[in-house]
DNA sequence: CGTTTAATTGAAAGCAGTCAAACTATGTGG
DNA sequence: CCACATAGTTTGACTGCTTTCAATTAAACG
């Protein structure tokens, strides 16, 4: 079927806050285009005003910072159906990057009217808000991640929050999917380097706790794997986020 | 002058969006306490569910997130005046903990209360939205410190985060502070061992970016340490962040 | 197919951690 | 006011995890 990609952030919406007849029709009218990009792709850079507002509709994207010295660091991951910078809404400029990292299709919607929308309707305020508050979270825990577990638990980690995030809207998930990084990619987001990223998988391999060919990873031992990780899903506050 | 200390809230408040004179009343009519801790006391623990917001009055205060085997992360620093966990407002239960760093001074305000006010108002909706932007990307800019940077330069980093936050509330600022960090706590925040900490220091010191003497730091050469931290206070968004 | 990009492996170097001890504050009670 | 206890700082020696450098193999792509 082939529906309003804005269906996509109404849907978003909904799972954080108690939204009206009234505020799904107001979305919905939102002008709104939509935009197929390549894999790479820049979405905003960081210095620059932003004037939209992106949503996947399809396809994986991620935003990252880079030191003065150029390295760079990974800061977020956004799946198909999630919206790739809500914390760009309401700043006015971008302190960071935002990528696809596969191929995409991005639905754009001007950033002045969802900002009027969230400023008049506090439903449509309160999701933007409960967003960023998990977004915040996932954060912390990256923090977390990176600054304090060996790096064979980070890799695993980020396996595994993955997999968390694609099950809670029904596409693979635990059950393995096709990883959308690379392993550079991986290493910029859990702070390592490429190379160390390429043993820590065949350590994690060689233990039995994932498998992989290709893009593709499976878990074998999901629960061996969660613990190696050090992971639990409580972080992503996967339920009972209205808050209200 | 000994005025409500839910004062320093709405002033907070008031950076980041524009109360109406009705906003401003409601708040200050929360009922609220004002309560005294030592040092290091928990303000919130993980796990648990939070009834109550929590604002500096004075002193410092810290969260952090701790991993299986029992490394700490603090994943954010805050000043007098600024609120502990808006992350918490709306979240069930606190995926972190909050602990003193210092003796302070702490308003509580029942948490249902200020939500209410957050959903009613749209004002104080969006000043909780726009203070939990600027949480995460100092949370973006932090992981990029401890994901790509030297230790050398994480240390310098948050002595210049600090410098700026306080700098921007008019406490000392960039001609020196007190650290109300002990080492062990700093390199709980930067990712490092206390041992590190305390060598980074003394290089720093050594090189002319810093002099200290007990507690107190002070920058002979802020150019000089900005640059040896990578540090860029834009990520503080300390100005035109109103977003209306 | 040839070209480019990503993955894999080995060897060596280095940054940061660990362990352990000495030293310095700070605070408490006698 | 001193003696002691406790917490934090400083230093050295050593270990080890992760990076760097470099080369090879495999996969993706036009």
């Amino acid at each position: 079927m082939s529906m309003n990609p804005l269906e996509l952030m109404v849907r978003k919406f909904e799972m954080y806050a108690n939204l009206t007849a009234d505020d799904r029709k107001a979305l919905l009218n939102l002008p709104t285009t939509l935009r197929s990009m390549p894999p790479s792709a820049y979405i905003v850079r960081e210095g620059e005003p932003v004037s939209q507002h992106y949503v996947l509709a399809a396809g994986y994207a991620f935003r990252h910072k880079m030191t003065g010295d150029g390295k760079r660091q990974i800061v977020s991951m956004h799946i198909p159906g999630e919206a790739i910078a809500c914390s760009t809404l309401f700043l006015a400029i971008s302190d960071h990057n935002a990528q696809t990292l596969t191929h995409a299709e991005v639905a754009v919607v001007p950033r002045d009217a969802l900002r009027a929308l969230a400023l008049e309707r506090a439903a449509i305020g309160h999701a933007i808000l409960m967003i960023t508050l998990v977004e915040a979270s996932i954060l912390s825990e990256w923090l977390l991640n990176t600054g304090q577990r060996p790096a064979i638990a980070r890799v695993a980690h980020l396996l595994c929050e993955f997999a968390a995030r694609l099950d809670a809207v029904g596409q693979g998930g635990r059950n393995g999917y096709e990883l959308p990084l690379s392993q550079e990619q991986l290493g910029d987001a859990v702070g390592l380097t490429s190379v160390h990223v390429n043993r820590m998988l065949k350590s994690l391999k060689g233990d039995g706790l994932i498998e992989q060919n290709a893009r593709k990873v499976r878990f074998p031992d999901w629960k061996a794997l969660r613990k190696a990780a050090d992971f639990s899903e409580l972080y992503l506050h996967l339920e009972q986020v209205k808050g209200g």
